[in-house]
DNA sequence: GTCTATAATTTGATAGAC
DNA sequence: GTCTATCAAATTATAGAC
């Protein structure tokens, strides 16, 4: 791995504990073993490096993810399979995720980062909205979009009360209502 | 209003936009116009104060919803209540829930915010498991956990979603999905 | 790409006077 | 309760050598 992608390695996992604050050039030249002056010459600013730990973070979890119409050809719930990656993030990495923390306290991000941050949850959304269209449970797409958002304010919710409390089992009360919403329609 | 009040309050602006390293003693006593060294007569260490402030939003959270039980009694649905004062804080007070934004930061928080901040968590919970259960849908307490949990984990998402998307109509969609779990029992 | 050296600023905290 | 004065440490960032 190169140095610039160890940077931003350690980088993430102090964002994802304690948010962009979290960091400082010498903390990640320590770890990777430079000095925090080398840091400058992979990122000017802070902020460029915030900007692209988030564009990368977002690339990477919806490369992760795939395509969202391929699992239901494979008989697979699309919804399901996002769920998981969320209870990944809980249990094996033990992290918020990285775009649940950047954004609650976006009003403070410098510009590029809150920027990112958007992006994170636009290209989630229009991800589960393409998840749900494959579902075939509804054709009214306002539905689809509100299927979409209550999903994952509900992960990304139950995410950082599980993680506070240190309960597995709020998580999975809490986006056990996620199934019902891949399985009927919400119109009355 | 005492300075000590005066000082929290500068305080939770400053964390409900950025989270705990977001407010320097400086910046607060500027603000309330002493200096520095004097905040920390009334709080010895920044740990006490960020603990103070979550412990006294806590409270005040719970005083201005009252009780649960007492809205049924009126006729009006208390599910609905607490989702108003979530949607208050995105419209009108334009911030973050103060433990929404402590909670993503946990697991770098020092100790005593730490543990006020799940305090906010146990009583919400507690909170809207009274009110679930004033509403009579269901006499499974685990089922009334789990909705509480849901209610609580969605309002948390939506907020931080809505605020970094900016958009209130996001609250809005995620959000409506709560009426149903205090309409009908999620069981089958 | 990485280094040394350093500037300029901010931070949490303390001692002691009033 | 609030002040002045001060400290020790940390932070982002730059200049210039190698």
């Amino acid at each position: 791995m190169s140095k610039k992608n160890e940077l931003l390695a350690a980088a993430e996992l102090r964002v994802r504990s304690g948010g962009y604050a979290n960091f400082s050039f010498r903390e990640l030249a320590s770890e990777v073993g430079i000095k925090s002056a080398s840091v400058h010459y992979h990122f000017p600013t802070k902020e460029d490096l915030g900007a692209e730990l988030a564009h990368q973070y977002t690339e990477r979890f919806l490369t992760n993810l795939g395509d969202a119409s391929a699992y239901v050809q494979q008989g697979k719930n699309p919804i399901e399979v996002y769920t998981e990656h969320f209870k990944h993030a809980l249990t094996v990495d033990k992290k918020m995720c990285l775009c649940g923390l950047l954004g609650a306290e976006s009003e403070s991000l410098p510009q590029k980062v809150k920027n990112e941050t958007k992006r994170f949850f636009k290209r989630n959304i229009n991800w589960l909205e393409q998840a749900y269209k494959s579902l075939q449970i509804t054709n009214n797409d306002s539905e689809i979009t509100s299927k979409a958002v209550t999903t994952l304010a509900l992960l990304e919710g139950a995410l950082m009360i599980s993680k506070t409390l240190d309960s597995i089992d709020v998580f999975e009360r809490a986006t056990a209502a996620i199934k019902s919403l891949s399985i009927c329609s919400l119109r009355r």
